[in-house]
RNA sequence: GGUCGCGUAGCUCAGUUGGAUAGAGCAGCAGCCUUCUAAGCUGCGGGUCACAGGUUCGACUCCUGUCGCGAUCACCA
């Protein structure tokens, strides 16, 4: 609830202890935004009342609503539908209201609870193939959460579990060792990651080959997949690795390296970055200490062979292998291990992994474990969980070719927003490098917001063939209303318009500008709201609920010759004010604003 | 089979702790640039909120069941 709805919540609790006599608790007031088709700001449900007055909805609501009007001098009018009380603020409370967030130039953040000190989890790749599209929403989320946490007064550090070791990148290397004639990404010219991709599709394709022949030759496929020789040759390799074998761990450095220099790429296209990146060959023999220790406190319990599990039947899940019978780790071994691990280094008070939903279970798993350990923290894992990116025939398959690639979907942008911006003659009188920062924060910007408007919790839909759009509700639409602003803060300082910077809080405005502040007035919720459920939709979709509005009050009146010069400040201001909004709110959501497009 | 999630306009998505006649964009059609950026604005058409029950003053929202889609239930990661 915003500040001007608990406002009226406590001024609805007063009126009624004062008209029948009861105290009914504000929070329970229900208080809403008034419906466009209305007349007023905000609306108040009269049904919870009815018992308390014993009279009917529209006399209850005339009788809270001249109240309110008469005892509150910021209540300036109210109108009973029905069951539903619209109330209208007074203009000069929204004229001040306005000053408010004009003076104020951290409008947007708060303090969300109790501040604390959050590491956000993101991004973790596998080193043996470029990003994806999966990787771009995984990594934008990561990054928004964090600025919302960053916003709402906590302290976040941002890491990456980069996913280093393991079959997967011996496969590429042993591709490479094999049909890599030295290849190398300065000699081919090509990126680093989709160099070491290609081996590991190479590799891929020889696998199924061998496995055909295997079967063609009668030997079950079951079998055959794991018996092909050159998967038998990849397990050698991570055998040697495992070993420290010199030659092994020479090759998989460079090749990492390679990967990593990729990467370094497309992250800083994305506009992401990290303060803490983790290696899996660092952290992949943690937390077997914590196993052995859990074994003694009875929280887990050994097989007759071996292996380490616990029951968590109790709970409605499941029985989990933690170790293997020949005491090797599993995936979540490593987990417990690198948990502990953080919490040991830094003073942090929760971790957010950013992960698809497909490890729900994973993430459940890990919170319950660390609990049952007695670590505290346990319950402070949280599994930021968001739906799979899918192409509209269904999951995208590295297997079937059809992944998006990240670079290359960026590089689509980035060429549409430059083929569409000299289409438009948007550029014209630019300079070159002017031209390219912009059409590029228009590109990603149409990217990112197509990407972060939808509630992370869902899979999404995105369509190869159909490019993004630039118009509409898109991350170009809230960039342009921010320019078209930007371009009148410019022409109001080129004609020295009043710059006194002072509202005069007796002018008359019209409902549009009266619903636009009332507008600029949620922001600070939303943000609170998008942080504490970790959610940048909203923020997304509230920019451009926002720019909608402003777009139309932008085409309706005019704002440099408006009709007084107390006018023309005002909606100076209020276009101001608004531009920083849509500023912030897109800085939050990891987008950039262009002042000119 | 167990568990979890999803199902809203032709398509992509919103829809607050249950509230008024379920909203946007795209696509389609029709308008608006001698006036602050037309990547904009205005209008029209488009819905069995998967289905069936229940809870109540009121259900897209909560509960139960059914159907459909997906994920997961590995000594994989």
């Amino acid at each position: 609830m915003t500040h001007i709805e608990q406002f009226l919540a406590k001024a609805t609790t007063q009126a009624i202890a004062s008209l029948y006599g009861i105290q009914f608790p504000s929070e329970q007031v229900q208080v809403q935004q008034t419906r466009k088709e209305f007349n007023g700001d905000l609306t108040l449900v009269v049904f919870p009342f009815l018992k308390i007055s014993g009279k009917k909805p529209e006399d209850t609501g005339n009788e809270i609503g001249n109240y309110l009007v008469s005892n509150f001098p910021e209540l300036a009018a109210f109108e009973v539908i029905k069951g539903f009380v619209n109330v209208r603020f007074s203009r000069k409370f929204w004229m001040e209201m306005l000053h408010q967030i004009f003076s104020d130039v951290a409008y947007g953040t708060s303090i969300s609870g109790t501040p604390r000190y959050v590491m956000v989890e993101y991004s973790s790749p596998n080193t043996n193939k470029p990003l994806h599209l999966g990787h771009i929403r995984n990594n934008l989320l990561g990054f928004s959460v964090s600025r919302l946490l960053e916003a709402t007064g906590h302290r976040v550090v941002k890491s990456n579990l980069v996913n280093d070791r393991g079959i997967h990148i011996c496969k590429s290397m042993l591709a490479w060792k094999k049909w890599g004639d030295g290849r190398t990404p300065e000699s081919s010219g090509e990126k680093g990651d989709h160099l070491v991709g290609d081996f590991y599709v190479m590799f891929d394709k020889e696998y199924k080959k061998q496995i055909e022949e295997l079967v063609a030759g009668g030997m079950p496929r079951e079998e055959a997949e794991n018996k092909a020789p050159v998967l038998l040759e990849a397990q050698e390799m991570l055998r040697k690795w495992e070993a420290r074998d010199e030659e092994t761990l020479s090759l998989w450095k460079i090749m990492n390296q390679w990967v990593y220099n990729g990467f370094d790429v497309t992250y800083k296209e994305l506009g992401v970055n990290f303060d803490k990146i983790y290696h899996e060959s660092e952290t992949y023999l943690l937390g077997k200490q914590l196993i052995a220790e859990g074994l003694e406190k009875g929280v887990f319990f050994r097989k007759p062979d071996n292996s380490v599990w616990i029951d968590l039947t109790a709970e409605g899940l499941d029985q989990k292998a933690l170790l293997r019978s020949d005491g090797t780790s599993v995936y979540i071994t490593q987990d417990i291990g690198t948990a502990h691990q953080r919490f040991v280094e830094y003073p942090i008070d929760e971790i957010i992994y950013v992960v698809g939903n497909e490890q729900n279970y994973h993430f459940q798993v890990l919170s319950l474990i660390m609990q049952k350990l007695g670590f505290s923290w346990g319950k402070n894992l949280h599994h930021l969980s968001y739906g799979m990116v899918e192409l509209p025939e269904g999951k995208m398959k590295s297997r079937e070719g059809t992944v998006v690639d990240a670079d290359d979907l960026i590089a689509e942008m980035v060429e549409t927003a430059r083929l569409m911006s000299l289409e438009l003659g948007k550029l014209d009188g630019f300079s070159e490098e002017d031209s390219k920062r912009i059409y590029r924060a228009v590109g990603l910007g149409a990217l990112k917001y197509f990407i972060l408007k939808v509630d992370p919790r869902k899979n999404m839909t995105f369509d190869p063939k159909e490019s993004i759009d630039f118009n509409g509700n898109t991350g170009p639409f809230i960039q342009y209303t921010f320019a078209r602003i930007n371009s009148l803060r410019n022409k109001s300082a080129e004609q020295t318009i009043s710059s006194s910077q002072s509202l005069n809080l007796s002018i008359e405005m019209n409902d549009k500008e009266n619903d636009l502040i009332r507008n600029l007035c949620q922001f600070p919720e939303v943000v609170k709201e998008a942080a504490e459920t970790f959610n940048p939709s909203l923020v997304a979709n509230y920019i451009y609920d926002l720019s909608k509005e402003y777009n139309q009050f932008y085409h309706e009146y005019s704002i440099l010759k408006a009709e007084t010069p107390d006018l023309v400040n005002f909606r100076l201001i209020l276009s101001e004010c608004t531009g920083r909004v849509i500023s912030f709110g897109m800085y939050l959501l990891g987008i950039e604003v262009p002042e000119r497009m």
